[in-house]
DNA sequence: CAGTATCCACGTGGATACTG
DNA sequence: CAGTATCCACGTGGATACTG
């Protein structure tokens, strides 16, 4: 049957988009990038409240991978890693705002 | 610090909205109630290729417990029992195409 | 400073058999 | 027809100790 295969295409697309932005860190990660700019390792653990150095590298790795987070090494001593967003990354951050919109909206219904 | 506090906020709401979202047949429930605007449990079931009663009573759970889909219950024999989304599961609809946007645009540029 | 290695807990997903 | 009960597998999250 050839009815709905573009809906499945959709969901596959719509499911990758939420893939990226979930997982417990990626949100808050983001969010510190966005306001930062530019932001160097140490600081970004700092910002983002509660993570370990184990989360945040695991998250940072996932969002590199997804082409949303650019990381630059300067090879000096001490280190220096600065992370910053992608354009790509950009572009997700209206997607934020609507889910932020839509959530402000519908969490005040619920007892949590 | 009083400093960052309403980004917490917004992360918390577009944190709920995400959660909604995801789930592994959450999405491709919400199309089949999209496509169908009133379905009853086993052609929903039919359609969501693959799932299982068991993930489909919870999955449905779910998005009812969020508002998002509606549960009519006619006292007949044999049972029947009809699906569809309210006004906030349709407010959602924007949202996911965008997502699908978005992930189509990058999904392509990946090898899966 | 900016990470990695190891090892553990728990939640989500799911198969199977059964029911008002 | 429209579910529930039970029991299991595995992925994600995370604490702790260590390193170029």
């Amino acid at each position: 049957m050839m009815t709905n295969n573009h809906v499945n295409k959709e969901i596959a697309s719509a499911h990758y988009a939420l893939k990226v932005l979930s997982g417990k860190w990626n949100l808050p990660i983001l969010a510190a990038l966005c306001s930062n700019r530019i932001i160097r390792y140490n600081e970004l653990k700092r910002q983002v409240i509660g993570i370990t150095g184990t989360m945040l590298n695991q998250s940072l790795k996932e969002l590199i991978d997804y082409g949303i987070v650019q990381r630059v090494q300067y090879n000096e001593v001490p280190p220096k890693v600065e992370y910053s967003l992608t354009e790509v990354g950009l572009e997700l951050m209206p997607i934020y705002e609507q889910l932020d919109l839509w959530g402000e909206k519908n969490l005040e219904r619920k007892g949590d």
